[in-house]
DNA sequence: CTAGTTGCAAAATATTTGCGATATG
DNA sequence: CATATCGCAAATATTTTGCAACTAG
């Protein structure tokens, strides 16, 4: 198996990171570090929540994980796969829609080379209403300091 | 003066507000919610860290601020001006290069149409090491679970 | 005068870290 | 066997909230 992922980057391959790897892979959401370590509990119920944020900054480093902030509050994961797509999130209910643009691809290198950068990653996602929300937004606006991101 | 932003949105004009919006248009760059507050301290000294946020949340509301994750760590907040622009961030120093990309601008629109969306925000923030940063980095590579941005 | 806004202190959330125990290479 | 990694609990950082006092309209 592709185990030895681990060995290659000179870290060791253990349980917890073989674990949350796996579960990144197969749900090909976006989870949130509690999330992960829910699923991870299931199968291996005392790793804890410290491993699962420590075992997800190692796989960021190994480049195997993405983080993204979605909804502009906490961070949420991703197994980095072949082809590198973008998020499309509700502001209203925070529902997430993937999306590919490979023009923004050239752009970022472009944007490094003018700047002498080494290029690492890119992070594009747009935020708007879906039908759904516009149609509840409608009836209650402006009713007072809503969700701003700026917070929690 | 332009104090009535404030009246047309249908909120109040107080002191913390005004002056709160004057820093961030004053210092162009990317101020987190201490540094704003900090600014702010030295003009009116009473004013709270907790107000501070509830007014970037009523001035992001009114679109008159943007809130971003440049360091993948805290927010940072920036007056809205009037051309939009993105951010490219240094991950090993944190410095941050502004630039513009119209096309992004278009993709994004596309990609809302295309799901029903009703735009409101685009954040695209491109990170990468700039030439000092690369330097530094040949030399101590890997040494253990360095920084994340899963982080803190 | 009335409701939106503030300050303060306490709470909530997200993430990190110290340290002794454990398991990998 | 040496040390990277883990689990646990405690610590940190950031952002939010309850509530009484204040103030803009």
């Amino acid at each position: 198996m592709a185990n030895d992922v681990f060995r290659l980057a000179g870290k060791r391959s253990t349980a917890p990171r073989r674990l949350i790897l796996e579960v990144l892979k197969s749900e090909s959401g976006h989870l949130d570090a509690e999330a992960v370590h829910d699923r991870v509990k299931a199968r291996s119920p005392r790793v804890s929540l410290a491993t699962v944020y420590r075992s997800l900054a190692v796989l960021k480093d190994m480049g195997l994980v993405a983080r993204h902030s979605l909804g502009e509050d906490h961070g949420h994961f991703e197994a980095v796969g072949d082809d590198p797509h973008f998020h499309l999130t509700c502001a209203g209910c925070g529902a997430v829609v993937e999306f590919r643009a490979p023009e923004a691809v050239g752009t970022a290198r472009k944007v490094c080379a003018a700047n002498g950068f080494a290029l690492a990653d890119i992070h594009l996602s747009v935020s708007g209403y879906c039908r759904q929300c516009r149609i509840r937004r409608r009836r209650k606006s402006g009713t007072a300091a809503s969700k701003t991101g700026a917070g929690r």
